[in-house]
Formats: C-alpha cells, sequence, structure tokens
DNA sequence: GCAAAAGTGTTAGGAGTACACCCATGC
DNA sequence: GCATGGGTGTACTCCTAACACTTTTGC
C-alpha cells in the first residue's frame, strides 16, 4: 500500500549506535567522518537507516558492518529521538544503541564506501557530530552507566578475563567516580555475577592478580 | 527529496499509548475498538500514525485526543517495537507511552471517528489485540511497575490528594504484591516525595486518614 | 630492601524487615 | 461498647561505607 497522505508520507528510521571501549582507563567513543550529504564531512556515530527487509537489530548490526567493518558485537537498547527538524532530508526516528568492544581485540576499518577516518574520541572530547548524534551519545553514556551496574555488558571488554583492579579502572572511567578498593572487590565478588579462573596476570604492579570472568548468569538488582 | 530505494520505502511510526488506571483496588487499560482496517472490530490501544510536522509527544497527544477525547495527560516512554511484520500494511516501528488518569475525574469518548465500545479493561482480562498491542501492553505494565517506584507518575490519579491506606493499595495492585503497612507508611514518607495537606478523609476504616500529595520534586533511587 | 600495587578483615551507621499495641470513629 | 481500619515504635538483620596493615613481586 503506498501512502499518499503528505502527513505520513516519507518517514524514515536511522538505527545508531554508540560503540564504546575504554582505553588506559579513559571511555572512548568510536566515531567516522561522513562522504555524502547530508552533513558531508563531518564526524557521526555509527548507523542509518533501516531496511523494509530487517528487524531493527539486524539494521544496527548491518550498519555496524557497514560502516566499520565491525562484526558481531552485542547491542543493548538506549533511546529514542525524533524532533520533527532532526534530519534535513526528511522525518527520520532514531533507535539508539550502545555497543562495547575490546579496543584491542577488535579492529575496524578506517574507511569504507560511505565512511573515512573512524577513530576512538574520548567521551568529554567529542566534536560537534552530524545530525543530532551529539545529544545520542550522551544519552548513551547515560544507558551505558545504567547498565554496567545491572548486567554483565562489560564482559565484551574482557575476552580474556580481567583482574579485579583492571574492572576497577573501567567501572570508574565509565561512572567518572572513585571506589574504595575492599569495598569494590568484596561487592563484585558478593553479587554472583564473576567467578575465579586460577589465573594471574600482571596490571600495574608487580605483584601479580587473579584473573576472573564473567559467568554466564544476568543480574537484575544495582551492583554500586 | 522523495527516497526511490524500496529499501527505505513506505515506512512509517506508529505512537501508542497504555493508559492506565486503578478501580477499586484493580489495574486496568483503556481499549478501543477499530472502525477500519487493518484489524476492524478488534480492540486495541491507544494510538495511530506520527505526522511528519509534529513530535512524538505531540503525536501522542493528537491520537489520545482523536480516539479518545482525552486531553492534557501526562505520558511517559515505555519501549520501542520494530519487527519488520508488526504491521500487515507496510513497515511500521512503534514508540510507545504510558498514561495515567483517575478514572473518576477524566471521562472519555465511548466513540469517535475511528473506535467505538472505549473502556476499562483489568490487566489480567485483556482480549486479543489488533498488531502487536498484547505485547506492548505487557511492557507498558512493566515500565509502570518501574515508574512508580522512581518517580511521582502516580500523581495524575490522585488530583485530590491521597490517603496512604489508599495509595498502598494501588502500589499493591500495580506491582501485585503486598507490603507492611508500618513499613510502607515509614517509606512513602521517609522519601521526599508526598507532604501532609493538614486535611483528613474516610478511606475504608471509620477513622478518617489524614490526606497527603506529592511534592513537585522527582527523585531517582528505588522505593520498593 | 624498597617501591608499588594486590590482597584481606573489622567496625559503625543506615536501611529494610518483622512484628504488637493503641486510637478514632460509626453504628 | 464493639468492630473496623488508621496510626505509631522498637528490635533485629543486612547492606554499605570507612578505614590500616600485610603480601608479593621487580628492580
Amino acid at each position: 500500500m503506498q501512502v499518499k497522505n503528505p502527513l505520513y508520507k516519507d518517514q524514515g528510521i536511522h538505527v545508531i549506535t554508540s560503540i564504546f571501549t575504554v582505553i588506559d582507563g579513559v571511555t572512548k567513543v568510536l566515531l567516522v567522518k561522513r562522504k555524502n550529504s547530508p552533513f558531508k564531512d563531518m564526524w557521526s556515530l555509527v548507523g542509518g537507516a533501516l531496511y523494509n527487509n530487517e528487524d531493527l537489530l539486524d539494521g544496527v548490526k548491518r550498519e555496524m558492518f557497514e560502516k566499520t567493518g565491525i562484526v558481531n558485537i552485542d547491542t543493548y537498547f538506549s533511546g529514542v529521538f525524533g524532533k520533527k527538524d532532526r534530519s534535513p532530508v526528511k522525518r527520520m526516528i532514531a533507535i539508539t544503541y550502545i555497543g562495547i568492544i575490546d579496543s584491542e581485540k577488535v579492529s575496524f576499518l578506517k574507511e569504507t564506501l560511505k565512511t573515512s577516518n573512524a577513530d576512538w574520541f574520548a567521551i568529554d572530547k567529542i566534536p560537534k557530530l552530524a545530525f543530532d548524534h551529539n545529544e545520542i551519545v550522551k544519552e548513551a553514556l547515560k544507558s551505558l552507566q545504567e547498565n554496567i551496574v545491572n548486567t554483565d555488558i562489560l564482559k565484551a571488554l574482557f575476552p580474556s578475563g580481567f583482574t579485579i583492579p583492571e574492572i576497577q579502572r573501567v567501572y570508574e572511567s565509565i561512572l567518572d567516580k572513585k571506589f574504595d578498593r575492599r569495598n569494590f572487590r568484596k561487592k563484585l565478588l558478593s553479587i554472583d555475577l564473576i567467578q575465579d579462573t586460577n589465573k594471574v596476570r600482571n596490571f600495574k604492579g608487580n605483584k601479580p592478580a587473579k584473573v576472573y570472568k564473567f559467568k554466564k548468569s544476568k543480574i537484575s538488582k544495582n551492583v554500586f
């Protein structure tokens, strides 16, 4: 059915992901430079228009692959952006997501058909972005903060496990907050979310630290 | 710009509200019967297609007015539904909301241009609904449960204030859970959310109960 | 042996939970 | 005066937050 009513005509859906990582205790987001209008040559988040023949998460993954070459990362719903003038081209509603990857294990393409210069930007040094992406990444960070205290969303950052001092720095970076070492360890161990791997690894100091990994289980109560 | 690419053509946005109330300790949702295809003569939630010239919340309010005559109720974001086949007509993404009204103070139209038989349905007696509205109302109830422990969303239910035993029954109905009277009162008073009005009112017993009202402030931590 | 970070235990305060009795009113 | 629900206080438990010392290793 072709809709003629101009009130409804030419609407579209953006699926947009804020891809985060933490490098040396600094939370960063992946930005790409647009090759096409609108907002040609401006930085933007990873995403684009949803196709009719795909579900939302399929579109998220396809866009992520097309614009960064990244495959197979877990994404989590963040929010909806729908101001009527948010796109200069036509009426677009944005459904937004967060993704997390280990920047050392996952590589991305610097250049694709539609993007160039892909790179990590510290969350306090994000340039002016295309569309309403500055707002979107701000809300995504808020979603991420809520998610890390509730879910195992961080597991993608530590494919080979983590030591407690190491993951504490990540929590502190994302939540922008310091924790007492002893209480942090106690709490993280008290919830049934992580388990010992009988390995050790050096992080900062000279004394090797025990390596933990996330369990399969999920939790639903607040952690911090 | 008219988009020709069939991958993007003919997409649309639904804005859909689950309007809740609590009557005699039973949580109910407002349903209307559709007069038009698709899903003609089936029950559905209140909502419809967003226009190009309105923001999301404007569309929510317009649809609510068009299909129930209700004006001016607060709405809260609930979720997004976007399965590719959720509408038989064309690709539609649903942005969903919750609304709360006092069924004694706010009246609605039984019949409108596009709907008929509007009525309250207890949440455990909801019939089969049009589109994916059964799923939507289920998630909306979950959102409502999360919201009543975090916000003053219930204030719309009590335009002239409430007694504590009265609002306790509402919490118990929505959360489907019983609370100890003394602890309920203590907690509700301990968070800085409600205030005494120096009035009294009879609810169930013969002893008049103090009437409270919500403060302007919001809170951000869990209540129950 | 010393610097640097890892690892551990105790205590005090606050929030949540369980629980029993008196109060005000209508009839 | 009695039945009905409204209003209050206390003790116990558990979670959280504050805090200091010992251990392991590299140099």
